[in-house]
RNA sequence: GCUCAGAUGGUGGAACUGGUAGACACGCAGGACUUAAAAUCCUGUUCCCGUUAAAGGAGUGCGGGUUCGAUUCCCGCUCUGAGUACCA
């Protein structure tokens, strides 16, 4: 039979699903090796031919893993709460779960199509209950933890509890928030249990506050950072404004300093680990504090905590009036330089700064950037702007009288939302000076602040008192012991990383497990986990303004036993409690999803101990770099809380990362001819003859186009106004034009892997998008060149068959020259592999079945081994055949990669390259055994050298035993 | 602006540690088979000069450098893509 891939790829898929042929034990005495892709979410518009790229060179790998004798985790799942199937709840009123549902099974079988040797009865789904709960139950497990930085690790906040009962306050080293209060034990336990919990909150991991979020009211709901673009959300690209609003937070920037360490000792790709470093934006400098002029000076010490606190900190807490202003700088050195300061627009003590003078200009000046929008802002950075408050601070050490400004050139969220300027060392200080003729003072001697400030360290300090004539180091040294002296200052890390926002106005997300008492979060009990999703009438906030949950009719919990039924005799309603109204965010149920598949059906644990104990962690994950400081971030996050308190065994979820490329779309164009009116006719013309008439360009389906030739007759089939359009042809032909743009419908050029499984089936498809190039290389799908891997399959079918197609394989002992070939490409095969240069190995493949074509090689002894090697990139083709040759169905995923045996590569002569000056010119095949001074000898006897020599004493000769031979003349 | 990645034939790409640049495939051209087409097979295909062959010259974004020898290493520049954006 010919090449029936059809039938083959058909049948072969049925039996793995039926065997269970990929299904993972969770003990064996083989190695384990975990084999993870980043699992999709299920759009409407199912898969293109971009989106398996990962997957296939990942199922290449755990396949090949089989082979070398791993038990291999190779699951799949999906993340299946989300936006978009919310966006369709709304327009159609159908329940998100159903299009989820319709979405997930289109999902599956376009999977299933491409023969993914994935263990599916680990499938998970993070919309599914037996899952969520499970994030609810992680949730639960941060709202009752704090970090305790002396342990360096997450704390039970029972702990935290015991020590406030003994101690008070005193001697908490933990990540909290900046206002919290000082207290002895006694005064503790004097709190009521209210206070008690307002208190507590303030240090959970997982805790609710009054923040400042990206505010998108297109979408309803607040955005991560990380989902906001320029000013847009990354979404429907709908504008984002900062508001303020009570919200639930995750305390990442406890592990701040964790997450930056970790980095340096996993294998990802080191632009997103760049990506990571700049996300946590560590900077080391130190804080200091310029006192108020009028007020007395402050006695800072008592402040319990604002160390570690990334965010703002001003005065001395609530009520008081505050007696100075906290900068962060990473120039401590250059505090004599200082010559103003600058506070943000937003910053708290505005308005208690700013003097009756001053009034009209700072108001003017704040209205105007808040007109300003944050694109705006950020775009506009050449424009000096800023307003003078009338009050002065006291610089902490040479007491010179400061002036303070407010600019939006600072920003609120970053550091303390206040700066020292130091025009002579910072540009943007610098041109503020300059333009609001503030003073500039040089600081060191070698500097030149002629046209722009100078940053340098080098050079000794001037006009600096005590740190005159100092260096960089010594000087920084010694600010920094002198401000720890005064109370005034010390030095501090900073990080730009924020607390991530934990929680969406949202319907299609995980209930967060809480409920309110007197206004205060509590959790509710384990045993009633999973906190199901209500159902309500519509997908929409309510009409006062409440996030959709706010329209279910029975959302409340009674902390001692059942949620409420509806209707339910109101005896006891005083102990019903409201529930939280938000959802989890989309990344909620991402950030530990690879812990389930190692044990996807637990319903007492999110995944055994053993599970756990025996896969450990992720050795290899492939997914796209748009994930760098979203999921990837949260997962590591979530990873080290999880292992903070004894969960899971590994600081690092994911040992080794590929990034795979994108896959961009690549457009056609036909060319409308325009007439001499200006109006656009029914007539083409073919891309190369466009300059000689005016033509307009149009998109046209590349799926009707090939090799950039247009099917004309397709073509006015496409569109009824198409029907009867003209073509002004080149050598008999309409040529398209072509552009890489993104794959989307509206440009028609989508490619659905459907049709190409269809006409080629799914192991040219896996073939072919390893073929394309390299793994993380961005490229644009182009579908020519297809036929080339297609061909190649059938040659490679008929190694095994002969002219009429008989299935014909000879037991003969195969020939050295056979040999060689198979061992080239055993080992080729698996250095590619290990290397992930898929794209190589293809190309070694077309050649090694080239050259047994040409050996009209037939034997089972090369054959089998070459069938092996080949099944992790087209299974289905080498199960059959394998089934053909003998053995036992299905046993090809478990057989042994055949051994790699030098001895058949060995060669005993070498056609050395005689180059001349380093200009290849002729060939001289010598015996690899011959030492460099014979070598040289017989080369340059050779009569071909000798004409090239023409007669000149070569200067120089250079021997490279086995490679080259260069004659300097 | 900063950070990172990249630039090789008509196209996708190969060349792994500095050692024959262009493997493999597409496309194109020519040929075989065929009444014809499709399919298949064979040959050629970096560019320039040359009637063919030979011979010669140029050549891995641009300009320099190191080296017997550079796509590979170093310096400077241009362009493309990604990330980031007044981070004090």
């Amino acid at each position: 039979m010919d090449y029936q891939f059809q039938k083959i790829e058909k049948d072969w898929q049925k039996f793995w699903a039926e065997n269970k042929t990929f299904r993972a034990d969770n003990q064996s005495g083989k190695p384990k090796y975990y084999v993870l892709d980043m699992f999709p979410y299920p759009s409407g518009a199912g898969l293109h031919v971009g989106h398996p790229l990962g997957y296939i060179a990942s199922d290449i790998f755990a396949r090949y893993k089989r082979l070398k004798g791993f038990n291999v985790l190779h699951p799949m799942g999906y993340d299946s709460f989300g936006l978009p199937a919310e966006q369709y709840a709304i327009q159609t009123g159908q329940h998100p779960s159903v299009t989820t549902e319709d979405n997930i099974a289109t999902y599956r079988r376009q999977l299933d199509q491409i023969g993914f040797s994935f263990d599916w009865d680990r499938e998970v789904r993070t919309s599914s209950p037996d899952y969520y709960k499970w994030t609810q139950w992680i949730f639960m497990q941060l709202f009752n933890s704090y970090y305790d930085k002396d342990a360096d690790k997450a704390q039970s906040i029972a702990k935290l509890v015991a020590h406030f009962e003994s101690n008070g306050s005193a001697g908490v080293n933990a990540v909290c928030d900046e206002e919290v209060l000082s207290f002895t034990a006694d005064e503790w336990k004097a709190f009521s249990a209210q206070q008690q919990q307002a208190e507590l909150l303030k240090y959970r991991l997982t805790y609710l506050r009054e923040s400042t979020v990206n505010w998108c009211a297109a979408l309803g709901t607040v955005l991560a950072n990380d989902e906001v673009k320029d000013g847009f959300s990354e979404r429907g690209g709908y504008p984002v404004e900062q508001k303020k609003m009570m919200q639930w937070s995750m305390r990442i920037t406890a592990y701040a300093q964790r997450l930056l360490q970790g980095l340096d000792h996993i294998d990802w790709p080191e632009p997103l680990k760049e990506m990571q470093r700049n996300w946590i934006g560590k900077s080391v400098g130190a804080s200091v504090r310029f006192p108020l002029e009028a007020s007395p000076k402050s006695s800072p010490k008592e402040r319990t905590s604002e160390e570690g606190s990334n965010s703002l900190s001003f005065g001395e807490g609530r009520g008081e009036a505050a007696s100075y202003i906290e900068v962060f700088t990473t120039r401590v050195d250059t505090v004599f330089g200082v010559s103003f300061l600058v506070i943000a627009p937003e910053h708290e003590l505005v308005a208690e700064l700013t003097t009756p003078g001053q009034k009209a200009d700072i108001e003017t000046y704040i209205a105007q950037t808040k007109k300003k929008s944050e694109l705006d802002r950020m775009a506009d950075t050449k424009t000096v702007s800023g307003a003078f408050t009338g009050s002065y601070v006291t610089n902490p050490l040479n007491g010179e009288k400061v002036p303070v400004w407010i600019a939006d050139y600072v920003l609120a969220g970053y550091g303390t939302g206040a700066v020292m300027a130091v025009p002579s060392g910072d540009q943007r200080d610098f041109l503020f000076a300059k333009h609001f003729n503030l003073p500039i003072i040089p600081i060191i001697d070698i500097q030149n602040i002629e046209i722009e400030a100078d940053p340098t360290k080098e050079g000794k300090y001037i006009n600096s008192d005590f740190i005159n004539g100092l260096g960089y180091k010594e000087a920084t040294a010694a600010v920094v012991a002198r401000l720890e002296e005064l109370g005034l200052g010390k030095a501090k890390v900073n990080f730009r990383m924020r607390d991530a926002i934990f929680g969406r106005q949202r319907y299609w997300g995980e209930p967060v497990p809480v409920y309110f008492k007197d206004g205060l979060p509590y959790l509710i009990e384990e045993q009633h986990l999973p906190l199901l999703l209500p159902e309500i009438d519509k997908y929409l906030p309510t009409e006062s303004g409440e996030p959709p949950l706010g329209r279910a009719t029975d959302w409340s919990y009674k902390a001692e036993g059942k949620v409420s039924p509806i209707g339910e005799d109101l005896e006891g309603a005083e102990a019903f409690y409201a529930y939280e109204l938000s959802t989890m965010p989309g990344w909620a149920g991402s950030s530990w999803y690879w812990y389930r598949y190692m044990d996807a059906h637990n319903d007492q644990e999110f995944a055994s101990r053993e599970a756990i104990e025996y896969w450990k962690d992720v050795d290899l994950y492939i997914g796209g770099s748009e994930h760098a400081t979203g999921h990837l971030l949260y997962s590591r996050f979530w990873n080290k809380f999880l292992k903070d308190i004894g969960k899971v065994v590994e600081e690092e979820p994911f040992k080794k990362l590929i990034n795979q490329g994108m896959i961009q779309g690549r457009s056609n164009f036909v060319y409308r001819l325009i007439d001499e009116e200006g109006k656009g006719t029914n007539t083409f013309v073919s891309h190369g003859l466009i300059k000689e008439y005016k033509t307009s360009p149009l998109h046209v389906d590349v799926n009707i186009v090939e090799n950039e030739v247009l099917n004309v007759n397709k073509f006015k089939a496409w569109r009824e106004d198409f029907a009867d359009a003209e073509f002004i042809l080149e050598n008999g032909k309409y040529i398209c034009g072509v552009e890489v743009e993104k794959m989307s419908k509206s440009k028609f050029n989508v490619v659905n892997p459907d049709d190409l499984i269809a006409r080629y089936g799914a192991d040219t498809l896996r073939m072919y998008e390893m073929f394309l190039g390299p793994l993380e290389q961005s490229k644009p799908w182009n579908t020519n060149g297809i036929e080339g891997v297609f061909k190649f399959l059938r040659k490679f079918w008929k190694l095994f068959h002969d002219a009429d197609f008989n299935f014909n394989v000879s037991d003969e002992a195969p020939t050295k020259a056979e040999l060689k070939s198979l061992h080239k490409i055993i080992q080729k095969v698996e250095q590619d592999i290990e290397r992930f240069s898929f794209n190589t190995s293809v190309s070694s493949f077309m050649i090694a079945v080239n050259e047994l074509t040409d050996l009209k090689c037939s034997k089972r002894a090369i054959l089998q081994e070459l069938v092996i090697t080949l099944a992790p990139y087209a299974p289905h083709i080498c199960e059959e055949l394998w089934t053909l040759l003998g053995n036992p169905a299905g046993t090809i995923s478990t057989a042994a990669y055949p051994i790699f045996n030098p001895a058949y590569l060995v060669e005993d002569e070498f056609s050395y390259p005689v180059s001349f000056n380093g200009k290849m010119k002729t060939n001289v095949s010598l015996s690899l055994t011959m030492e460099t001074a014979d070598i040289e000898a017989a080369v340059l006897a050779n009569a071909d050298v000798q004409k090239y020599l023409d007669g000149k004493t070569p200067k120089k000769v250079i021997v490279v035993k086995g490679r080259i031979v260069n004659i300097v003349i």
